[in-house]
DNA sequence: TTTAATTAGATGTACGTACATATATTTGCA
DNA sequence: TGCAAATATATGTACGTACATCTAATTAAA
């Protein structure tokens, strides 16, 4: 659909305007998309998010603020997902040693499966809904990346 | 800064992959520009862009159900956010004349002043932090309704 | 015309973000 | 050593999203 569409106006200053705008409407309905297959799962998008942070070190465990620092919102709120996950027995969560104020976290063999199963079913609803090619999306990565000029 | 560095990982499975993260992370970014600019003027990005929205139309008054289907967020709770706006002396809220389920929004003088003022603040901001031309721009837009196939 | 179905909006709950503050622990420095 | 500053995490609140349910009003159909 034409963001015209989407938004049911075409009063864009400019492409620039127009394209902050398709961004932030691509970003959304991608989440939309991830929640959907996400919740046969039985999980939520960040949830996703967190166990994909987790099996990258994995078997590694991770403390919370290093999970954080890899986290697309930067001000997520990691313990207040991390309990939900625990509840879940998706992840485990114990003290460091070393350090008393560390949480330590780490991912259960119910979280590896679950990642596995959440993985696999995002490969499929992507595969479908998805409409660029890898080398399309090149272009789309230089852009936005020369887009955030001050980040 | 370049997505590797953003989110401490280089493990992409292909540039779709990372474009996908690409676009949510550049639409927490520039949210979060316009969140620090709005919040100079005393209101959300949210709220913002329920503003706008009713800009397209003033003088014409809108109902919440129009309102909604313009919002980048299409579950947006928007009679929420109204109730917000009102507070703020914003917007007014009344019942439809015609059809007495309808409730029915408009500017107040107060609103298309705040409006004006959020507008030019986040033109400057944007001219600082946006890093594309308008030619650019024009691609990113064709890309990411590509993309969208399935919407 | 009387009632069932639909529509518009409001409201409740779970989850998440943004941000401020609190608590425990560790570090660094006088 | 002793204590202030810094660090890691947890927690509280306002706001927003996602989704279910409720109420009032309108429309449509028997």
């Amino acid at each position: 659909m034409k963001l015209e569409d989407v938004l049911k106006t075409n009063k864009f200053n400019d492409e620039i305007h127009k394209a902050t705008l398709n961004i932030l409407y691509t970003s959304y309905w991608m989440r939309d998309n991830v929640s959907s297959t996400m919740k046969e799962i039985g999980i939520t998008s960040e949830q996703f998010n967190i166990l994909r942070i987790l099996k990258g070190k994995h078997p590694e465990a991770m403390c919370v603020k290093d999970i954080a620092s890899r986290m697309i919102e930067k001000s997520s709120n990691v313990p207040r997902i991390l309990d939900r996950l625990v509840a879940k027995e998706l992840v485990m969560r114990t003290t460091s040693k070393e350090d008393k104020r560390e949480t330590i976290i780490s991912l259960t063999d119910t979280g590896i499966q679950t990642l596995q199963r959440a993985n696999d079913a995002l490969a499929a609803i992507n595969k479908q809904t998805i409409g660029i090619n890898n080398e399309e999306a090149a272009v789309l990565n230089q852009l936005l990346e020369k887009l955030r000029k001050t980040d």
